[in-house]
DNA sequence: TTTGAATAGAGAATTTTATACCGATAAAAT
DNA sequence: ATTTTATCGGTATAAAATTCTCTATTCAAA
């Protein structure tokens, strides 16, 4: 008996198929039915062969001489990131970020639905940011396990970051995606997505400095 | 004659900087004066060889079995990724992610410094954000060429980006620090720096869905 | 119908990145 | 003073990611 194992992929490769979309949906617009890779490559400075081995992940078969079918690969795409289906998440932090987060309707479009805000600001609580909700950070486990909540968005400042990851583990969250400047401790089966700034403007600091110099 | 080349570093090891940085300063601020790649590793689930390859791109030595000096490693880190000297840069949208941007002090410990910001809202040129000056956009090339500005900041909508990265080259930008969702194209001495939020929540996405299943 | 051009897809080769190993060395323990 | 231990830093190996090469296929043009 064969189990069809899910292919690990590359966090390069994850990073780059949401840069594909923004083309393919681009091409979409403009009423352009097919694309190649060698296209997509040009538009994006890439190696045809890399494009090409990035979209074999997501299983879209192409044809020769006219490449892939937009819209077949904008679905396909999604459906490799579980983006045509709605999750649903937590966000704990009602900060300036996590207020903008919240705020940002384009997530819908990623499958991403913010359920429930949560905060320990008296003057929050109870509130509704963007419509959503705000409500104590104790109450946390009890609706993660509840509302059977898989993502936790972590946008706390540093010093409570590990305590608030705590209570999303207690309550059995299945992801978290960390955007506190920390590292924070889980068990090794849930998963964490580091979205620091900071990682980004590293990269684009230390190549303009090697550009330069 | 041997000139002293500036090695690449990958991109992975530019990312994995600042989390060593969170880590060392949280140390520091802890009183500890020595740390090895074992203990970094260790808290952060890496291979201990792993850290000490990426800390090896700063060219800071260590000693056998204390390890490396934390106040002098932190230094060197940010040494290498020039957070030591204070880079202007100008930011273009000021819209909710360019607002919070705008007001996140944080940047100045990363050696970013906001000089100026740039929309084509009425409302808001002449008004001043977070102590920020805004700007139209038709003057951006004049005035990166006058101030040498490297770094372009662009949270624009993508319907614009492309506008605003070109005005941005004619002004002689080094560096875009791109949030819009969409590939800009410029010349190939410039570095682009995309930082879509979707990057890294198609990472988490599919991770997710890799470990449900 | 035939020919030519473009491209997917498979696999090999290469390059890059990560891990394993080991001798040298510094600090701590004996 | 000697031994033990932890760790660096260099080298070797392994794994992973990217690029190259080639063949078969499809479409379009002659």
């Amino acid at each position: 008996m064969e189990i069809k194992e899910l292919k690990h992929t590359p966090e390069a490769t994850l990073r780059r198929l949401p840069r594909y979309l923004h083309l393919l949906n681009r091409l979409k617009d403009e009423g352009v039915n097919d694309v190649s890779s060698t296209t997509i490559a040009t538009e994006m400075g890439l190696d045809p062969t890399l494009v090409r081995k990035d979209i074999e992940y997501t299983e879209i078969k192409g044809k020769p001489k006219t490449g892939f079918n937009v819209t077949d690969l904008i679905r396909e795409i999604r459906e490799f990131l579980n983006w045509n289906n709605s999750t649903d998440a937590f966000l704990v932090g009602a900060g300036s970020l996590g207020t903008a987060m919240l705020g940002y309707a384009g997530f819908k479009k990623y499958g991403l639905n913010f359920l429930a805000a949560f905060d320990n600001d008296i003057t929050k609580i109870g509130s509704t940011i963007h419509g959503v909700q705000v409500f104590p950070i104790a109450k946390l486990p009890e609706l993660i396990l509840r509302m059977h909540i898989n993502i936790g968005v972590l946008t706390v400042p540093a010093f409570v970051a590990q305590n608030v990851a705590d209570l999303m583990v207690e309550g059995g969250i299945k992801a978290i995606w960390n955007f506190a400047p920390i590292q924070i401790k889980v068990p090794e089966n849930i998963v964490v997505e580091n979205a620091q700034l900071t990682q980004s403007l590293a990269v684009i600091s230390r190549k303009l400095r090697e550009t330069l110099q």
